[in-house]
DNA sequence: GAACCGTGGGT
DNA sequence: TACCCAAGGTT
């Protein structure tokens, strides 16, 4: 058994918080649906919009019969509205090629729009039960800290998928647990900004602790800088759609006081392309149904 | 591999 | 206040 195993499988038992997607008989929609808003948004922001997701749509067929707008009003304010239109065809892509059922096998689920290395191996372990590797941003400065001994852990590399493999016991149970402790352990306890090492189950084995927690050069990639950018521009623009949905709203309404008249129209246009808005006659719209 | 993609809470 | 950060994925 690796090192880790035990001591995150024991400290799990006892400290696990008691998330909506942790109940038993979940189902693996509702997995790959709270998956997707996990996507860069925080539980807490995510487990309202999840309930409301699900009683409105309680199978992928349910979601893919209704147009791709629908889903990006009900994303709300979650942020990066295009994972609303990725779960949308994925929803689609899982009516047409898998009789409606969430695929089990991570290529298969790898195929699906939206999905890469985390999620689709966070549907196999967490819904399927299956032996996988999972790694999130947790997971990498978990590892970083108590394997490597380094304060922050660099970009997302494919060799962190073998550095979690490494330390997965046999049992297919076990291996699940450890992946979803040591993402609890990231989220919960060795946080990014401030640990909390006199709660860690992993003192004794942690190298960061062990080397004096050395701080290390940040190789992390940072955001760009989002007042004033295309961004801000962007997710203005669809607020006013998403408000004014079902109704299109007319070209001349769209932010006429933004600052940046170029900017404005610039996320227009860009919002169009990524098939987040429509441009009809001289007004802008959510997407409507190509869907059936 | 780097840039890009929203939104809000914590510090 | 300004900056950091969040269960990532696509191009």
């Amino acid at each position: 058994m690796p090192e880790l195993a035990a001591p995150l499988i024991a400290w799990y038992r006892e400290a696990a918080r008691d998330l909506p997607w942790r109940r038993a008989g979940f189902g693996a929609w509702g997995t790959l649906v709270s998956e997707f808003m996990l996507q860069q948004t925080p539980v807490n922001r995510v487990i309202p919009h999840l309930e409301a997701w699900l009683t409105r749509w309680p199978t992928p067929a349910d979601l893919a019969a209704s147009p791709p707008g629908d889903a990006v009003t009900q994303w709300a304010n979650l942020g990066y509205p295009r994972r609303a239109l990725w779960l949308h065809r994925a929803a689609v892509e899982i009516r047409d090629r898998h009789d409606g059922v969430v695929p089990r096998d991570v290529d298969a689920l790898l195929a699906l729009t939206g999905i890469g290395d985390y999620t689709a191996r966070a549907v196999a372990v967490f819904a399927y039960g299956d032996r996988h590797p999972v790694v999130d941003t947790n997971t990498r400065r978990v590892l970083a800290r108590a394997v490597d001994g380094r304060a922050q852990p660099g970009p997302p590399h494919k060799r962190d998928l073998a550095a979690m493999e490494a330390e997965l016991p046999d049992g297919v149970t076990e291996a699940a647990i450890v992946n979803a402790a040591t993402m609890e352990l990231g989220a919960i306890i060795c946080t990014a900004r401030s640990p909390k090492c006199d709660l860690c189950p992993l003192v004794a084995q942690c190298a960061w602790r062990a080397a004096g927690y050395p701080a290390s050069e940040d190789l992390r990639r940072k955001q760009a800088a989002y007042e004033g950018s295309d961004r801000q521009a962007r997710g203005a623009v669809l607020k006013t759609l998403r408000d004014a949905a079902p109704s299109p709203v007319p070209l001349f309404a769209v932010l006429p006081d933004w600052p940046d008249a170029a900017q404005r129209d610039r996320a227009i246009d860009s919002l169009v392309a990524d098939g987040l808005a429509e441009a009809i006659d001289d007004t802008l719209r959510l997407p409507g149904h190509p869907a059936t």
